[in-house]
DNA sequence: GTTAAGCGTCAATGTTGTTGACCTTTTTGC
DNA sequence: GCAAAAAGGTCAACAACATTGACGCTTAAC
């Protein structure tokens, strides 16, 4: 029997998911919890990053919490200079956010963690196996 | 430009990563929920199904939690005949813990949703990509 | 027989989320 | 122009879940 028995077993499928997924976080998770920050922070980045000029609203409903749970890494990111909040021009009501110079570098210090990670998984594996890879992940991620 | 443009854009990757993952777990997280279960309950079945007879400290070092946090939900399932812990004969101090047949159901019924989806997706994307995927993942997790 | 290991539990505390209520500012509808 | 509604902020009460510290119990080891 070859040494790669049962290499696919479904089981198998379920672990490497599992430790693949932790080994993704783990990186962005150590730098934010040296800086006191948390997942919810990272989360608040990355969607702001992606949308720049969202308002409060937007952001809790995308993040899916409420502003009350939203209000203090929100306000806290701001105080550090990481978000910058400017009253919308065309409704004063609405606050727009987007990263500062630091918020946009500390977003691309995360991203460039993960993308290494995955960039030399890719590279180690093959052309084949990165368009096996995002087929597969695509598939999911669309349930 | 093809409509796969930037498909393999290390942002995407990042995304796909995400969401897949939320989708992976989707389906266990709400089975436990309505049984009034959690994520820890979870991985103690999990821990107990690969290792049978694992005594509490070792699950405790597995998991990476304290005692006190162990204690309440593993007790919980003991009560509810999920969980079985019989006292070792060589060392009596030992609990040695290990599915009912009620806790093998309930595991063997959180893993099939999971070999389920996964299994689908490799269905639809072909043996190759499952290779490229696995090889990937398995990369990932090794890191 | 004293020491240490494995386990269980009580207490105090911290973090993080929730809902509900109330407030201000600003826009909108009539 | 004025009442209603929307966007946002904050306070309070509460619940879930984790932590550390301390203590007690049973059993094994030297």
């Amino acid at each position: 029997m070859p040494d790669t028995f049962d290499d696919k077993d479904p089981r198998r499928a379920i672990e490497r998911f599992y430790f693949a997924y932790r080994a993704f976080t783990a990186g962005p998770d150590r730098l934010l919890e040296a800086r006191g920050l948390g997942r919810v922070h990272h989360r608040i980045l990355y969607f702001i990053g992606r949308n720049p000029g969202i308002s409060v609203g937007a952001l809790i409903d995308a993040l899916g919490v409420s502003k009350q749970a939203l209000n203090a890494p929100l306000r806290e990111l701001i105080e550090r200079d990481l978000i910058r909040a400017e009253t919308s021009p065309e409704d004063r009501r609405v606050r727009q956010l987007s990263l500062s110079a630091h918020g946009q570098a500390l977003e691309a210090q995360l991203t460039k963690i993960q993308t290494d990670l995955l960039g030399r998984a890719f590279a180690d594996c093959g052309g084949d196996a990165t368009d096996g890879w995002h087929a597969v992940m695509q598939r999911l991620a669309a349930s």
